[in-house]
DNA sequence: AATCAAAATGGGAACGTTACCATTGCAAAA
DNA sequence: TTTTGCAATGGTAACGTTCCCATTTTGATT
């Protein structure tokens, strides 16, 4: 049987019958200065005595620990699973691997989160934060750890936040919305205090909706107990005009399901679009139209914005922050019934 | 503003007037020994200078690199997800990190993946595996790299396999089934030769469902075109008796969803109950009977096993195995409407 | 053939930590 | 007093790698 023990480079140079500065950089990028004969030799030895590069003791000399820490608020939300995915992905393809802590929105955890990944000396953060860790995520920038933020600021950091384009899908909803002859739409979102990418997308709405000429209105919990008086008052109003709901992400869109349901609402007769595509939208009929956020194209530019950081190159300023959405429309845009005015 | 490079241990030990070695032990676990007065010199310098130890180098020395790694054979499917997140919250709990892989389903990856956890030197495995990687696998549990399996056997291997208790949730699920008045029920699970939970599972099906006197069928595809006409030939068959469909995990329960909404039958008159508890299943109206798999608790076993395995005590041995599924008895169970035979 | 530059290789020293052993101080036992 | 023993501390050598610089080999140029 083969000793329960690593083989380390000494060991293939010992071999192969060469120099542990030889092995070395045939595992290194410098492995085109051996001559042919002596990588070959050094082949054969690692693969026999299986070695593997002890990732640990490359970190410490310098060579960077190929490590990438990403800290998600809630990795139980499909939209941070798929960012995770999509990370981890770019991460691979350039040789890095992925420690991915979940803080719960557990504030307190995300500190103890930060300083674990910073003891691993990993090379780039992804935040996806829960709280508002202001000052620690400013002594990580300060110390140089490349650092992007993925989906909302935080605070007054000046890190780069790469997340979807909320114009664009505000503008998106209401151009599929308009098109499909709804009139007036309903908005909802969590307090958009939170995070800015809620407020950029109230913002944008309630200025396009104005120049689309559609009405509006605003709900701004998720609250049922708010929420279904608010739908139910918001249909009463503009009864004979055709309604639709605009849900600024996955949570409120739940939430209206719910409503809809809860009032034996027909989507369709009242629109339902969201942003954030979610797995049981297809199933509550007739399918629940949405924005899916292009979660791995996200997650790419992120990596490869870390990874342009250490050398400051070019490429870094060329990485993509705001990123279009995917409309998938359903039944739940598709406006049926007596109630239009392109009807009978 | 402070010097971009990290602290170390010696500058500590210069600032606090004292030696690496006693720093080292503030650190480790024999902090007691030191005195108090030495302790607090420590602790100010180390405070001071924002020391966090470096795990690199500790991980080399033979410290251990207190990181597990994890495999995942796709991290977009909502169990795999709340699995990892029972193992990291254990991990945490110990005071390890945890590397997620995840392999899409993909061999080849699944390799490749492995190798670098084990570059990374992590003191043990977690796998939820896609494919059958045996060999890899025991080579690495030859090399005495702790290893857990979750869910699923793979081939020969000889590590524990930590999940659901599949006989107790079958039973649960049939008792459930007979209890609210179902007659028949219709087995569905995917093609059971992949994983060992699936025969486990379908074996316990078919003895239980004989020793409760109820009429039963089985299908294992998940394909529409085989489902549907399944389905519906099912009920025909036994018009008059109340029916229930039984779903051996959560994708099972998808498609039979569709199934249901394609064939415009009612969730209750004719019964559904799947295992796996996933977010739409409320929202499905009138709501899916589920059985949740405790997935923090499987986590929580799984961590457990792994740290107990380095230095054998019995705790090892009194990790739990087989976890208790919960009910969650919604609508789709609520036998109603004039179909019973308790009916005119 | 002699010279020189370039390419290929090798030998140490570091990286930040822990493990091991040696030293110190000081109270209790002889 | 002299020893003994234990607690508290410090110094040094690893751990497995990469980096820097020295050395050897090669092949082209004079």
């Amino acid at each position: 049987m083969p000793p329960t023990t690593r083989a380390t480079l000494i060991e293939v140079a010992n071999v192969a019958n060469t120099s542990k500065t030889s092995v070395s950089r045939y595992f290194g990028p410098e492995r085109d200065k051996l001559s042919p004969a002596l990588q070959a030799r050094i082949k054969q030895a690692a693969d026999a005595l299986h070695y593997q590069p002890n990732l640990m003791a490359r970190g410490l000399k310098g060579g960077g620990s190929r490590l990438l820490g990403m800290l998600v608020a809630d990795i139980r939300n499909p939209f941070s699973v798929a960012i995770v995915h999509g990370v981890e992905v770019a991460a691979r393809k350039h040789g890095y691997a992925l420690i991915v802590c979940n803080t719960d929105n557990d504030p307190d955890l995300e500190q103890r989160h930060l300083a674990s990944l910073a003891a691993y000396q990993v090379e780039g953060l992804v935040v996806n934060a829960a709280g508002q860790p202001q000052q620690l995520l400013q002594t990580i920038m300060r110390s140089g750890l490349p650092l992007v933020l993925i989906d909302r600021e935080v605070g007054e950091i000046s890190a780069p936040v790469i997340g979807l384009d909320n114009a664009l899908a505000i503008d998106m909803a209401l151009n599929h919305l308009s098109h499909q002859g709804y009139r007036c739409v309903l908005y909802v979102s969590e307090a958009p205090e939170q995070a800015s990418a809620r407020q950029e997308r109230l913002q944008r709405f309630q200025q396009q909706s104005a120049s689309l000429g559609l009405d509006s209105a605003i709900l701004t919990s998720l609250e049922e107990q708010e929420a279904i008086p608010a739908l139910s008052d918001f249909i009463q109003k503009n009864r004979g005009v055709p309604c639709a709901v605009l849900c600024a992400n996955g949570n409120a869109t739940l939430v209206m399901t719910r409503c809809f349901q809860h009032l034996e609402v027909a989507m369709g007769k009242v629109g339902l679009i969201g942003i954030d595509e979610l797995d049981w939208c297809e199933l509550v009929s007739p399918g629940i139209t949405t924005l899916a956020q292009p979660t791995d194209a996200i997650g790419s530019a992120a990596v490869t914005y870390l990874l342009h950081q250490t050398l400051p190159s070019k490429a870094a300023k060329e990485v993509q922050h705001h990123h279009p959405p995917v409309l998938i429309p359903r039944g739940s845009t598709q406006l049926i019934g007596p109630s239009a005015h392109l009807s009978p």
